[in-house]
DNA sequence: ATTATTACTTTCATTTTGCAAGCAAAAATA
DNA sequence: TATTTTTGCTTGCAAAATGAAAGTAATAAT
């Protein structure tokens, strides 16, 4: 872990941890998108190579972001779910799209935007609340016999 | 511009603009640090490569992230400073800064955390606000013969 | 007039990422 | 039960991004 991390700046450091090219977009795709499978997320649009892909949940399960499990129903799928020091990056997630909705969608106009953005944008506090517990009921469901 | 973004996703199309390894450090050396020409990124503890740092210069330049000009007291230095597009990335870094104070300082205990984020957290609006009038001052500084 | 500084560029080594194919174990199907 | 399909993952190699070191031209400082 020696000279992991570049220097001693927090920002700099979380980067270190999650600011490479694939993490968030993992951890988004969990989030959002329901994603758990190891298939799940190399089907997803965004096309990871799968070799990226096993090396990336490694890494995040490593350093406690998401856990990984079985089912008792099916001993080869493996079930990858946010925990809660994964689940404390939904502020930053959602900032990250709301930037997107002001600044990027310039760029790129195909942009998905949901309809919620707007509410959410104007009641943070509450967006990132119910995208918490949305995601807990989520995960409860599918660790309970899928 | 095509196939520029992986997809629609509007925080995967954010991360193809700022979530390569160096972007956000390159904005949070100027917001926070008060870092302003190109001495003052490559001399940083985070050491960026100078060919790097040119290329990523010219990409937040290109993005209308930053702005390049020179005084004219110093036809030779050129000043980057952030715009309202980059400024509008405040609450993202704000928010890496929370989770990192929570989540990294685990596996990096250095962490240089500054003594005023515990009332940020519980005041993110208005501290939002005081990160951007402050720098928004000192870039003024900066710009009226430094 | 000379030296130092600044903002780069260039070259080459290393690391990271991407692609395609392959594989063993388990699950689904016949 | 035997065969086929699926899943999660590995391997080998190509391509791209990053890094380190040295060099350079224009400007600024001495």
């Amino acid at each position: 872990m020696k000279n992991f991390f570049r220097c001693k700046c927090p920002i700099t450091s979380a980067l270190d941890i999650i600011g490479d090219k694939w993490s968030l977009v993992l951890i988004k795709q969990m989030l959002f998108e329901g994603k758990s499978t190891f298939k799940d997320f190399a089907q997803s649009p965004e096309s990871i190579a799968t070799n990226i892909l096993t090396t990336r949940l490694k890494m995040l399960e490593d350093f406690g972001i998401i856990e990984k499990q079985k089912l008792p129903t099916n001993r080869k799928t493996n079930i990858y779910t946010l925990n809660q020091r994964g689940l404390s990056l939904i502020p930053v997630l959602m900032e990250l799209t709301f930037w997107s909705k002001h600044e990027v969608i310039e760029f790129n106009p195909d942009l998905n935007l949901d309809e919620k953005l707007e509410w959410a944008e104007a009641n943070k506090e509450e967006a990132f609340k119910q995208v918490t517990d949305n995601y807990l009921k989520h995960k409860e469901a599918l660790l309970n016999t899928k």
